[in-house]
DNA sequence: ATCATTAACCTTTTT
DNA sequence: GGTTAATGAT
């Protein structure tokens, strides 16, 4: 067992302890891949059966990659395994036992899209203000319940639940789940909720399917265990009842899905579910420089729940953290392009080695644009995926429809697409005959001639009669041929055809890639023996595998994959890279201006900001702008506050030479909005105490103080606008003094730390280092090139 | 019924 | 800045 001898004393001990219960606390970067690589390899090689593992995984490239990585230590064997993410794993287990809960086995599954938009049909038919019955609000009340494994019906019974609807305004919220629930049972098909809701409603209403699966998976491994939602809690802890063999990873310092559901309680109390746990840390980071993970150390040091951890590496001390100032998002982009080019040149790197990553998909634009324009290539994920685009879901519709009539959305997406002549009109009457007649759009379709539908009556029929055809086509043909077919007959080759534009072309071509990936999928013969599930090579199982798959399962649209990579911080859980950029490194970006009401929200957007860092293997450069475009139009921003936590020693300043640079480049009113911005920011240097820039905001105002209008009021067009964004900005009303004439022994006044006394400076202007002690928060390190201050005596 | 133009809305983060 | 819902013209 050689393997064994690649692994540091903890990390070995979390493999060879397969039995019972263990719990590995893995820091960033400490092997935790490694880890459950070995510990399954381990498994088997000890003569456990792969079909009696099962791993969940973050995404399903994660598990194939594993697998694979499995397969070379042991053999083909490791193709047997169950490996997944819970959404994939469990709709596997749904579409075998779907008939239990009344569902046909080829169920659909609804993405956020298509849920938003039957949300949307049902608010319009209730009839109730959607002013304040928003689609989003609305899935999202109804997305927790399902994650908290509340149906309609608990829903109704929740005291809490409906208080809070009807303190907000929004009573009836319970009676549009029911109907969501009720709607999408009739279609056949569930949400992403769903998923897990009604794998537990399988596993609580049939004791001897519990019992199966039970039996079955005799070895659980759960990746990312803090990002776990109550509905998945609790099945992993059914499942794992019997045999008591679960394995949990994660690193409470990375949760950062609370915002859908996750519940960090999960592995902060795991050991109260299984008293007899074996917890194994593993702290020793084998992935950054040891300046990246004391700068991570120091950032997360900052959040006063979460265990206690000291991340280590022996690696070698690095280049300090570049930060880099831009004057403006789209400088932002120019700058960090011209960086890569000229880093790549010095260095030997590829494109590959380089990431950019940002809080916001939103703000890949000025990233893309900086780079395009010196021609760096490069590949955006997260956004729109491929599955998302309109031609896609159009074609996919098709097969959906073809595989489950009842497949509400996918109906009206495609019953006048390409246009047939079935107006809204036409449409509208089809809704309300199902209605009155207590049956589904596709049944009154097929039996058009039996209900008084009047004019266009023939074109309905003629759409049913063309799906027919094709169902009838799928059981003779395999999903390749049949969706080559759809294409030709469905009119949406030549409709896409005709158009010569060059979207049009890519649209193609799109569709062109999504038959590849139907063909590959047909051809990929797994062959897996006594396997129900693996074997299923059907329409069916193709989009239900489909809508699962995440943007960063899909492989490169070209095959050249030595590009940069642009994504979120949240998409980049997991991944690593020797160069990282971190951009907008600005308050109310990063940290998000929606976490700033809690300290709950605020340590998430911290972790968040940790999870960033530790991306970093080589070197991190962190930038931000001055201002940024925001839904139209310019804000100006300031550094963020997780700037100034980051301990100073790790981090280099650049940036001042581009001051006053570009400037001209800007819009002409430039000067006209940045005057809410200390110009001490602005220029790197010290400002003049009185100059024309402080003039425009309220010396008096308190320190810290959110504007009360918070943003809120009617937003008024033009300049006006743009300078109320700017006045706005909270804590803009604080204003900074010359910190160039800070002394030793000067009581200051902090925009966030409040009162204190300069204890020690250091360095030379700009990078002046000042010791502050605070009233009751004790001496903090603070860059004063960043920091808001003023002197009080 | 369909196309084209205009008005509202938007934004965290994702399976 | 960008998309999508609502309006108006053919």
């Amino acid at each position: 067992m050689d393997y064994l001898e690649k692994l540091n004393p903890e990390q070995r001990k979390a493999v060879e302890c397969t039995e019972g219960p263990v719990m590995i606390i893995a820091g960033a970067g400490s092997g935790k891949t490694r880890v459950l690589t070995f510990r399954i390899a381990h498994l088997l090689q000890k003569g456990v059966d792969p079909f009696n593992v099962l791993a969940l995984t973050f995404t399903n490239k994660a598990a194939r990659e594993m697998r694979d990585r499995i397969e070379t230590m042991v053999g083909a064997e490791a193709r047997n395994l169950w490996m997944g993410t819970f959404h994939s794993v469990f709709a596997k287990i749904l579409r075998v036992e779907a008939d239990k809960i009344g569902y046909p086995r080829n169920f659909t599954i609804y993405d956020t899209d298509d849920s938003k938009s039957l949300l949307k049909a049902i608010i319009k038919e209730e009839g109730v203000d959607d002013n304040l019955y928003k689609p989003n609000l609305v899935f999202g009340r109804i997305s927790s319940a399902k994650n908290n494994l509340l149906g309609p019906a608990e829903y109704k019974l929740s005291d809490e639940l409906m208080a809070m609807d009807q303190s907000t305004g929004r009573p009836k919220i319970q009676q549009i789940y029911e109907k969501y629930a009720s709607r999408c049972f009739k279609a056949g098909a569930m949400d992403f909720d769903d998923l897990l809701f009604k794998t537990y409603e399988l596993l609580i209403r049939y004791p001897e399917v519990l019992n199966k699966y039970q039996h079955r998976f005799k070895y659980l491994l759960v990746d990312e265990y803090q990002d776990t939602n109550f509905a998945q809690y609790k099945i992993v802890k059914m499942l794992a009842a019997a045999s008591r063999n679960i394995a949990v990873v994660g690193d409470d310092a990375q949760s950062i899905y609370a915002f859908r559901g996750a519940n960090i309680q999960n592995i902060l109390s795991f050991e109260k579910d299984y008293p007899e746990l074996k917890t194994f840390r593993l702290e020793q980071n084998y992935r950054s420089t040891q300046t990246i993970v004391t700068a991570a150390s120091s950032v997360i040091a900052k959040n006063i729940h979460q265990f206690e951890k000291n991340l280590w590496t022996e690696n070698p001390a690095g280049n300090k953290i570049k930060v880099v100032r831009a004057m403006s998002d789209n400088d932002e982009g120019r700058t960090v392009a011209l960086d890569i080019q000229e880093k790549r040149m010095k260095k030997q790197l590829k494109n590959s080695d380089f990431a950019i990553l940002y809080r916001t998909n939103a703000q890949s634009r000025s990233l893309e644009e900086g780079l395009r324009k010196i021609n760096i290539p490069y590949r955006v994920f997260g956004g729109q995926s491929f599955y998302q685009r309109k031609e896609i879901k159009d074609m996919i519709g098709y097969l959906r429809m073809i595989i489950n009539p009842n497949d509400e959305e996918a109906f009206k997406r495609i019953i006048n697409y390409p246009a047939r002549g079935i107006g809204k009109v036409s449409i509208d009457k089809l809704i309300v005959l199902a209605d009155q007649h207590n049956t589904t759009l596709w049944e009154v379709v097929t039996n058009i001639h039996q209900y008084n539908f009047g004019g266009g009556a023939q074109k309905i029929q003629e759409f049913g009669v063309l799906i027919q055809s094709f169902q009838a086509l799928e059981k003779r043909m395999n999903a390749f041929d049949l969706a080559v077919h759809v294409g030709k007959h469905s009119n949406l080759y030549q409709e896409l055809n005709a158009d010569k534009s060059v979207e049009g072309i890519s649209r193609l071509q799109n569709l062109d890639e999504l038959l590849n990936a139907i063909k590959e999928f047909v051809e990929d013969d797994v062959v897996v023996e006594g396997e129900e599930l693996a074997n299923d090579k059907s329409l069916g199982s193709f989009l239900q595998n489909v809508s699962l798959l995440t943007d960063r399962d899909v492989a490169d649209e070209d095959g050249d994959s030595d590009k940069v990579t642009l994504m979120t911080v949240h998409m980049a859980k997991g991944l690593e890279f020797p160069q990282v950029y971190i951009v907008g490194m600005e308050e109310n970006l990063f940290p998000s201006q929606m976490s700033m009401n809690s300290r709950t929200e605020l340590e998430e957007e911290r972790r968040l900001f940790y999870v960033a860092i530790t991306r970093a293997e080589v070197e991190l450069t962190i930038t931000y702008a001055l201002s940024r475009f925001k839904h139209g139009s310019l804000f100006n921003c300031e550094p963020s506050r997780f700037l100034q936590e980051m301990d100073p020693d790790t981090l280099e300043l650049t940036g001042e030479k581009q001051a006053g640079f570009d400037f001209s480049n800007e819009r002409s009113q430039a000067g006209a909005w940045n005057s809410g911005w200390n110009s001490f920011e602005r220029n790197g240097q010290p400002q003049r105490a009185g100059g024309p820039a402080r003039s425009s905001s309220p010396t008096s105002a308190p320190a810290g103080r959110t504007s009360p209008l918070g943003g809120r009021s009617p937003q008024p067009t033009g300049l006006a606008q743009q300078q109320q964004a700017v006045r706005l900005t909270p804590e803009s009303e604080f204003v900074p003094d010359d910190v160039s004439r800070l002394q030793v022994g000067m009581e200051v006044e902090h925009q966030r730390f409040g009162l204190g006394k300069v204890v020690q400076l250091e360095g030379t202007m700009p990078d002046t280092k000042a010791t502050i002690f605070f009233q009751g928060l004790g001496q903090k390190q603070i860059l004063l090139k960043f920091a808001k201050i003023k002197i009080v005596s």
